[in-house]
Formats: structure tokens, sequence, C-alpha cells
DNA sequence: GGACAATGCTGAAGCGCTTCAATAGAATCG
DNA sequence: CGATTCTATTGAAGCGCTTCAGCATTGTCC
């Protein structure tokens, strides 16, 4: 990537004085009305003692809270409640990806619902997975969604976690099936008639790493494919960006080509792996074929169009704060421990049958 | 984009009670050392008024605190110091490209000076536009970020705005230089001898439509490069993913295909272009030169790496926090209304010189 | 030795809201 | 008509923290 120098930043200066206007509270309306502000308060909560006013009264403390545009401190309400209406989301970073699908269903689920969210990112670093649920529960949040996270200390707040199984009581987790994955995307191959396959095995702080790559080693069993140690490629960062697979499957080129078919970590990285091949003419899917996992959005637009297992990450975000909200309302019912949801098999471009593969230049 | 069919989640249940455990606050610190509250909020903020204690009674608290692990209670602290140490970021929806590299940039600066935002997504419609500022204001935001939005009232709290120059007073506008990177563009294709360009207007909703088009037109004349209403395409919903341009520039191909090159309005645009192109077996950068604009994460890796003018995204992302920070802890003080960063041009592999360029099919 | 200052700490109010026991006044009843 | 029950409303406590005026106690000084 180009080296860019920092632009100096042009400032334009102009003089104003902005005075944080306040917002009206209960004590005005109550003040206003000549009411006090317990009645006021229940009256805009609807709370069922509210009915015990007159309907006069009711109406009367509706149309003045509508006159001054009245809106509570949900601050000073969390305070008072002991709920805020607010909850956490611990995720690695944020990249394109699988993270804003993910973030999407989310946002769009909890906003449904009048939440509203933090987002902190741990970079990996234990220290901070360690540190962050803290903070949040400082900024009394309902509930934490662990997001690709490793859940080093027990919440002590209601909880799920999204793509990374865990065992910790009292946290749902929402997965998709990674055996049925796997499977769907060595199986896909082999039907193809690949039998050199090159393996990309996810960094060690990516959760999923470990298990898929188990499941991986079963499918190739299942499907008599000799996994060769050569042709294992193991990230060691993470992979935000197609860079990383694309450094180092260039550095697995000058040992070894000997291969017709990739199974990438994820779209990301297929697209990096894409890209170091086609840079020493070995083109995809003419010479080879390569398989992707999560089906980001950019996958089905670029060349060539991405084979890949899909997730269901908007559906993950949106079942995670479902679960959630059920675990903070209803904090004594049972609660699943876990949610499976399936990955489906996307065939595009970017996989070829070998019969129909040329000859490498 | 292929269909998919909704699957129905697997859930797995398991008997579990998590009780939200209660963290020790200041009065359970207090009552343990036998000291009065206010003592020990002192020395815990480390007000100047501490230092009027015994330093021996300082060291018991701090112990306490640490013996204790104690946390302030953030919502209360917010309550009364009327300071929440959090911004709200509004934005039109998050997606991959742009939106995220603004956020990392917004996030990396904030947590720095340990402030937490809350998102919000207006997916461009007006009454979300009006109504999600008033409802950050009800979680005590200090500041607001608008991440290209309009601004449709006055914020009433300090905010700033990032990639719309607005002339609100009271709010900061940081934005990339477009005059610069328009022409920066179409500069380049005019050097490589592309008189033909297909220029891609943004859709309304994206706030830099309108200058970035009015400083097309005033580039290509500067160029002398002659405007065909017929390969003008203006996108009419959001570009979030390459889908809309690629729909709209199959529909042109249609029609037209007498240009050499594309002055595309984003990367994910550009994307979207190249492949409906592709899929008629026009071929960038053999047959069309395309350049976009942003330089997301993908452009350097995808077929062919995408030639672009790069924005400096998450320095705005952090350009926007320092300003808004300085607006909120210097209220009165003179702030800029405007902070214009240079964009640059990256030559990647999508442009090419019409010389070298070969007859299309 | 009494006025005064310094020292070390605390009480109480307040942030904006919720909640519920309590109350004043009207209505009902025997 | 006094006792009782309702009805409509409120006072006050509390959420966890900050802030500052004020209060004992001890020390200083002429």
């Amino acid at each position: 990537m180009p080296k860019t120098k920092k632009p100096t930043p042009r400032k334009i200066w102009k003089k104003q004085g902005s005075v944080p206007a306040k917002l009206p509270g209960l004590k005005e309306i109550a003040q206003h009305l000549g009411l006090s502000l317990a009645s006021v308060s229940m009256v805009i909560n609807d709370v069922p003692l509210a009915q015990a006013l007159l309907p006069e009264t009711r109406a009367r403390i509706l149309a003045a809270a509508k006159e001054f545009n009245y809106r509570p401190n949900l601050v000073a309400r969390a305070l008072s409640k002991r709920e805020s209406r607010t909850v956490g989301v611990i995720g690695p970073e944020s990249s394109d990806g699988y993270y804003t699908r993910v973030m999407r269903g989310i946002e769009e689920a909890l906003l449904d619902r009048e939440y509203l969210y933090f987002t902190v990112s741990h970079l990996s670093r234990d220290e901070l997975i360690r540190e962050y649920p803290m903070l949040l529960r400082q900024r009394a949040v309902d509930g934490l969604i662990y997001v690709n996270t490793k859940i080093l200390d027990p919440p002590g707040i209601p909880a799920v976690s999204i793509s990374y199984s865990c065992s910790e009581p009292g946290v749902t987790s929402i997965v998709v099936d990674q055996q049925v994955g796997t499977r769907l995307a060595v199986q896909h191959l082999h039907h193809l008639g690949h039998k050199k396959i090159l393996f990309m095995k996810g960094q060690k702080t990516c959760l999923e790493s470990g298990e898929r790559w188990r499941l991986l080693l079963d499918a190739a069993k299942e499907f008599k494919i000799k996994i060769n140690p050569e042709l294992l490629l193991e990230m060691d960062h993470n992979q935000l960006t197609p860079e990383l697979a694309f450094e180092k499957v260039q550095e697995l080129l000058k040992r070894c080509s000997d291969f017709t078919a990739i199974c990438a970590f994820n779209d990301t990285s297929a697209i990096g792996a894409i890209r170091a091949l086609a840079d020493v003419g070995i083109h995809c899917p003419q010479n080879i074929s390569v398989v992707g996992f999560d089906d980001i959005s950019v996958a089905g637009f670029c060349m060539p169009r991405l084979t890949t297992v899909r997730q269901p990450l908007e559906e993950m975000g949106r079942q995670a704060v479902e679960c959630l909200l059920a675990r903070i309302h209803e904090p004594n019912k049972d609660h699943p421990s876990k949610v499976v949801l399936q990955p489906e098999l996307i065939v595009r471009e970017s996989t070829r049958s070998m019969e129909r593969a040329k000859k490498r230049p």
C-alpha cells in the first residue's frame, strides 16, 4: 500500500459562542401546571397509578409535555430505574466485511427496541478484553454483546456471544454451524475434482480458527483429500484487509505452487489470495479455484465473483439482540445457551471444475 | 445477489440463573473506612480539596478503592457533573468502505480520551435525521458528530460535521478539498488521453454529490472535456454496496458504450462499474479506465487494483473528535468553522493511457 | 489566655427522575 | 352526624455521585 504523507489541515476560523441549551425537565412542567413532580412523571410514564388521576389532569399534563416538547433525561431515569436501555458491544475492530454486516443486524434490532449501544474495539489485546466489560458496566449497560471475542471473566450481567461458542454460564452463543460450512466448502471443491488444496488457518486471535481448522481436517478426511503441510497457511495477525492473505500467499508462492484450489479463511483473505496469484500469472478461476467464507457485500461484484460460504451475519446480530433482551427482561427464565444458524454455499465464479481448468503459464 | 432462505435457528436450552452482581459504591468504601462519602469521592477524583486530607487518610482511601476494585458509576457521575463523556455519532448507515474508515478514526480518538460513543443510522430519512439528535441529547451526550449528514436543526450542543460543509453556526465541518480531488481524477484521465468519459453523479442523499458534480463540470471544462449528457449516470439510492452502480452501468450499456473512461463516484461504485463492464466483455484497464474515490481497504487488492483519489478518512474522524472535544471543553473559545484536508491521487492499475488501450471486442 | 488561623474532615444539597406511603378532602354510610 | 371509604394528589426518599460551606479540634501568637 502506498505510503501517504499526512496532509496538514487548513483551518478557517470564525467567531461564535454556543451555549448548550438546557432542555425542559419535569420540574418546569410541574411548576407550570401547579402540580407535583410525581404526578407529571407518572402520567408521562403511563404507570398504572396514573389512572388514579383525573382524566382532565392527565390531559393537561400530556398537553404541557407536548407543548414543552418534553424529553425525559434518560441518564437520570437510568440512575433511578437501574436500567439504562443501553448495551455494550465488544468486538475486535471495526473493519469491512464480517463486522459491518454483524453490526447492521445488531443496530437495527436494538434501535427497534429503543436501545442504544456503545461499541469498543479491543484489537485482540487481552488486557482490553478484560478491561472493556468493566468499562461498559461503569456506564451501567444492561447487557453485553461479545462479537468474536473471548470471554475472559464472567460478565456479571446478561450477555451473548456472537461467533464464539463459549461455555460461560449465563451467556448465549450465537454461532453458525461451522461443521456444515466447512464441509460445504470442501465438498464443493471435491466435487469439482480438486485434490491439491491450499488451506488457510485463521490467526489465533480469531476465535473460530481453532474449531474451523479441526472441522476442515475432518472434512478433508471425509473426502479423502490429503492435507499437505506445505499447503497450510496460518494467518498471524488480524486480517481486516486483504493485505495479510496477500502477503502470505505471495510468500508461499516462492516456495511452492502445487495446488489447484484454495479454501480461504474468509472472503477478505480470498480476495488477497486471488490478487497475489494473479500477480504471478495464476488466474482465478482459469488456473485456480478459490472459495471464501462470509459472503461480504463485495463478494458478488469483485473479479471474479466469489464462490463462498454465506454466514447469515445480520441475522446473527438480530438474534443476539433478541436473546440479550430476553435475558435482560426475564433474568430468571431459562435461556438457550446456544443458537446455531445454518450457512449456505453460494456458487459464483471463483471456482471451476478441474477439467475446465487451463494449464498454467 | 442470490436470494437466501432464512434458516431456522436451532436452540439448545440450558438452565442457569445469573443475578447481575452489584458493584461496590462509594458508600461501601466510606462505611468500611469510617469516613464520609465526601472524603472518599474527593480523593478518588483527586480534586484540589483532597490535598487538605491527611496523606495517610488519602492512602487508606486509595488502598480501599483498590481493594474493593472500585469503579465509579459513570451514570451517576454524569448526572451530577452534567458531563457524560459520551458523544453521539449520526451517520447514514454502517457499510463497508467509507464509513468503516471514518468510524475507526473516530473510535480510536475517542477511546484515547476515555470517551464512549453511541452510533445511530438514519438511512437518509429526514424524520430520523431530525429525531436522532434529540434522542442522543436525552442520553446527555456531550457532543454530536454528523457523518455525511445534513444538519436540519441547530444541534444545541457542540457538534462537528464530517464530509458535509455546513453553515450552521457553532459546528465545525471536517471536509476534504473536493475541488482538488475532482481535479486530480479528471486531470489524470486527461493526461492519459481520455476524452470520452462517463461521469457518475452521487445520489441526492449523499451530501457531497452536489458540490462534487459542480466541480466535476469545472474540471471537465478546464481540460476541455466535453460532458455528454448521455454519459452521465445519476445514482438514486445509497450505494452501500457495488450493486447500485453495477445495475446502473449495466442499464446504460444497453443504450451506449461510447466512452473510454469512467470517473466513478467512489470506489464501491467503481467496483460495481468494472464488474458490469467485464460482464459484456469490456475489460478494465485494457478497454477502459476507471478512477475511484476514497481508497477503501479493498481498493489496493481487487482486480484490477483501483486508481483512486484517496481521502484521509481516519484522519478526518480523528480531527472531528479533536475539534469536538475542544468545543466541549472550551465552549467560549473561538473554534474553526471548517477544517479542510487534502486528497491524494493513488495511481494503480485501473487506468491506462489511451494509446495502450486495446480495441474493444 | 483569649483571639485567630490552620487543619482535617463532614453534612447536606443537588443532579433529574421514579416510586410509594401518606394525606387532605369529598363522598358514602349506618 | 361522626365514622369510614374513596379519590386525587403529593411529599419525601432514593438512585450514586460531586461539591462546598461549615464545623470541630488543635496550634499559633502577642
